[in-house]
DNA sequence: TGTTAGCACTCAACCCCTTCGAGTGCTAAC
DNA sequence: GTTAGCACTCGAAGGGGTTGAGTGCTAACA
């Protein structure tokens, strides 16, 4: 593809992105310095419909990209934002705070990155990335209730409170915490099974009963088995797009964010390999996000990916703009959780 | 007003409630067996407009109930719906689950509440109503986050995790922590104000630093001051309402919504003294919300009152049925609420 | 050979007008 | 007091003309 005709097809997705509305070529040259006649722009217009990157909705109307479009856009010729420093600021209030959950500081995120982007956002904390474990502590808080407390290697405390059906000995609880810190201390939270606590404590020599309790309450705990964790936030920025103005689209992407498995399968999908991804209109993986995009960035603890984070908007979603919000996102996240872990 | 202007009006409104259109003389006369002509109806009909219980939206157009006329309609002629064995089954399932959290309990009855009333819902736990302490524990985590574990009289543990600036020595927490315990077990957490807690503090004749620090986890761990707390839910499902087909209504109401705070006086001012109160479009507290109404049921424990729960939808929302389930719902919840406090 | 001006053509959006029908109020008869 | 009949109102729906943005094609130009 020629520069000009780059320049045609990246004048025709910043207007229609801007503004919504099939371009034409005399919008075009007035907006856009091509330095070309509208009919010499006509000429690129009808070989980039040849050629699949853009559409006419009708014979009189302008043009609009397609999903092939809006793809090479991404990969060739989109400019990322200059974020300002007020965006700057944002994201780093978000993350500097200090919250002591995990799930606090992620909903803190989420909003900030919905805020920001204008677009509902997401984050997924995958069940393989739950970090080490570092210490167990069981609260007896009277005799039916123990609080179970972790620590984990991101430096952040899960904590859940635990009905047990029978009494439980203050003593025998600390024995079992004391013997459970030391075998699990320093293993990734993903590595313990059922079957290792059940040989965990098969060794601690507990009345049968109570063994069974106990096990009960650190699956719980632990939430083993559990799977991925996904947050949700600012689904109403959808409101303001103009493609979502008719009801019955708007309810039926909010019909498929409310369900967290929904959401969970769209990032898994989306996330890719590399730091960020953008998935466009036909590529997404469920029916009904066939008309959205999604621009999906990894984090990073020490390295290793931890996670993804994302946003969902219209395919005319300003990827510029977006796609530099959520690098600058994901890189202070991960930069931030790394801090947190080494402390 | 006579019995069959009652059964006139009567049939105005539900028919409009159940269809969301002006109401003439003849549909009514068709659909509701008044045994009279439609020219008799459009007698009544006109005086229940001088009345000011229905209005014209135009000369020929039916008729649609006014704010006055629903009032009266709620006040004197509604029917409460039984409710189905399906809809007492699901209140009771997502009421009798064991929660150790107050907030998971309150998200799991605002879910239940909208998913079968079908409009948004909302929770209120007031700053006034908070129980009575218990326990409080002080777990050290490491050398510089504490968790405060606090056992109200409702029954439900509050848990907080608290960052100190200094490192804190097990055994001197170990001893605050006795020494707040005897001091403010049974005392209702609404009185436990800063001055009684820095009080207790002297007391203990505790270095300066440590004493300040102590005193901001306790005021952290107790939420002083902290005002209402409010839960929301549902508020999707205001797509499904013609009312709110025009987008900016819906807009205006989700922003409303969004902000805690004027969910918080809504609940508060619709709330009233009697266990349930409708509050109808203009009676609205607040200006963009004077096109919905609002059904408040307070719920109670060990019958006193400890917070409201509440639905919003349009004016035309269906008395009947919504009146009905929170009345179920309330009762449910306190009754529930009460056998936890019990145990 | 690439670029441009000119021109005929297309088609959604808009406005205006008419028709249609649901509904009303009034009057006179029952 | 109730009802039938009738003229009247007015929004909704449908049809037709106009407008204007946009296209593709062709022929002329550099």
């Amino acid at each position: 593809m020629d520069e000009r005709k780059k320049r045609v097809l990246s004048a025709i997705i910043n207007d229609y992105i801007a503004n919504a509305e099939p371009v034409g070529s005399r919008t075009i040259t007035k907006r856009y310095d091509l330095g070309v006649s509208p009919a010499t722009v006509r000429n690129e217009m009808s070989d980039l419909t040849d050629e699949g990157y853009i559409e006419q909705p009708h014979t009189s109307a302008g043009r609009i990209p397609s999903a092939k479009g809006y793809r090479f856009y991404v990969d060739n010729l989109m400019e990322r934002e200059r974020l300002t420093p007020a965006q700057k600021q944002q994201i780093r209030e978000a993350l500097a705070g200090e919250f002591s959950e995990i799930d606090d500081y992620m909903r803190s995120c989420i909003n900030m990155m919905s805020r920001l982007t204008k677009y509902p956002a997401f984050a997924l904390i995958p069940a393989s990335s739950r970090g080490r474990l570092e210490n167990i502590q069981l609260v007896p808080l009277n005799d039916r209730q123990v609080l179970a407390v972790l620590q984990t290697s991101v430096g952040i405390v899960q904590h859940k409170v635990v009905d047990m059906s029978d009494p439980v000995d203050p003593t025998e609880l600390m024995s079992i915490e004391t013997a459970m810190s030391n075998a699990l201390r320093g293993k990734e939270l993903n590595d313990i099974s059922v079957e290792l606590l059940s040989r965990l404590m098969t060794e601690l020599h507990l009345r049968e009963r109570l063994r069974a309790q106990t096990l009960g309450l650190l699956e719980t705990a632990l939430q083993l088995g559990s799977g991925n964790r996904v947050f949700t936030g600012g689904v109403m920025n959808m409101l303001s797009q103009p493609e979502f103005q008719d009801i019955s689209r708007l309810r039926g992407l909010v019909d498929l964010l409310d369900e967290e498995n929904n959401v969970s399968e769209l990032l898994d999908k989306g996330a890719g390999e590399g730091p960020l991804n953008v998935t466009i209109g036909g590529e997404m993986p469920v029916e009904s996000a066939r008309d959205c995009s999604m621009v999906v960035a990894n984090y990073f603890i020490n390295g290793e990916k931890a996670g993804s984070i994302g946003v969902l908007g219209p395919t005319r979603m300003s990827y510029g703009r977006t796609v530099a919000l959520m690098e600058q996102i994901a890189h202070e996240l991960s930069s931030s959780l790394s801090d947190k872990e080494k402390k």
